[in-house]
DNA sequence: AAAAAAATCAAACGAACGTTTGATTGATTT
DNA sequence: AAATCAATCAAACGTTCGTTTGATTTTTTT
């Protein structure tokens, strides 16, 4: 374990840097400023002088993780691939981010079921920026599954599903006892995509032998 | 929002479902236990004197998610079903005790990916009490697919795959707005476990095709 | 070189934290 | 009825919390 941020950049960046890695392991609301400011190598009041305050520093990392899928999403759409390969590309591309920026995502994540009264409006606003591209996300399943309630539970599904292994990432190094290599990340994503694709074929054929069982 | 525990049992009981209540929208280290006290209706100190300090809460309520999950494996394990009837009945089995039970689960498992140092002795002990009928569970995926590689991949999807409706649970009521009613979750069990079943089919092929092209 | 702005610091702020104390009440046992 | 035990309480414990202050240093601009 390191006890310091080791030569990096801007106080500003060492300070998101130090606050990340811990939120990610403890949480956000089990982290002290103290403590983070330590890590950075900063004093205490760098914090609310760069970000007005701790609440500052999630915020940010928050917004930075959706940037980044919003970008996933935008460069991949845009190739205008067939649907299971659009599909399969961006579950490729979120698996990368989350291998090369794995505290920030793991952030971002673990606080998204957490309602603090002082962040469910950003929060919210945030979802409210980002619903448009989520629901061109959202067509592409509608490809498959075109009705709403389908949609509901696939998607959090897929997202959960992609982010599974970074979840509970201390748990499967200990369970498994397996390397985390770069060959391990690139059967990881394959098999979450093979995964996802089949069971949503699976549940689209499941629905269609209904809707004929109905008409019998 | 109710501001107090209605009419409820024995205070240790209410101390229980009050904090589990608050750990689950707002996170355990976020929530104080002045904040528990009020809402149970007890003093402060009964939280000590029941439960020998706040992380007692927090520990019982995770013992006894764990010893709920337990029971379903060991239940349905018991009727020796076929692999793919087994997988289907503990989706359902854990479907509904989500929904039952939905503040405990969430709990437990959003506090899952967290390591404060003076909780991580106590989860792991946890794991290891309960790794045996956890390989139990794997060794049925394990009939499908036999390496432990692909285990370590797909079991935490699994498990995520379930559980994603409810750590997203306020925002897909925001976003699809749609009503979370017994129907509702039935589709969501059936639709989780195709889903979870057609995918894991569509890896064994993946897997089998792969070496038949290294055969060749 | 002087002036202005930005960055950093030690120190202190009041508030909230989890826990403990010691007295008091209510129920149970002798 | 007396003694014992469990349950509850208000109050205070010492810490830690996030933030702010005001002085000082460093950098940039004039």
């Amino acid at each position: 374990m390191q006890t310091s941020v080791s030569e990096e950049k801007e106080p500003k960046e060492r300070i998101l840097t130090a606050a990340a890695s811990l939120f990610a392991t403890k949480g956000y609301a089990a982290v002290g400023v103290r403590e983070i400011a330590e890590l950075a190598q900063v004093n205490v009041s760098m914090i609310s002088y760069y970000f007005s305050g701790k609440m500052g520093i999630l915020k940010e990392i928050i917004l930075r993780y959706f940037e980044e899928v919003r970008q996933i999403y935008e460069k991949t759409l845009a190739k205008e691939l067939p649907p299971e390969e659009t599909l399969k590309e961006i579950v490729y591309e979120l698996v990368s981010l989350m291998k090369n920026k794995t505290i920030f995502c793991k952030v971002a994540i673990t606080e998204m079921p957490f309602n603090l009264p002082e962040f469910a409006e950003f929060k919210a606003e945030v979802i409210r920026l980002h619903i448009d591209y989520i629901k061109q996300g959202l067509k592409l399943i509608e490809l498959f599954v075109d009705d709403p309630k389908f949609s509901s539970i696939i998607t959090p599904a897929m997202v959960s599903l992609v982010f599974s292994h970074f979840l509970f990432g201390p748990l499967i190094k200990k369970v498994w006892e397996i390397e985390l290599d770069d060959n391990y990340y690139e059967l990881y994503a394959k098999t979450i995509s093979t995964l996802l694709l089949e069971g949503i074929t699976g549940v689209k054929n499941q629905i269609k032998s209904n809707k004929q069982g109905e008409q019998i």
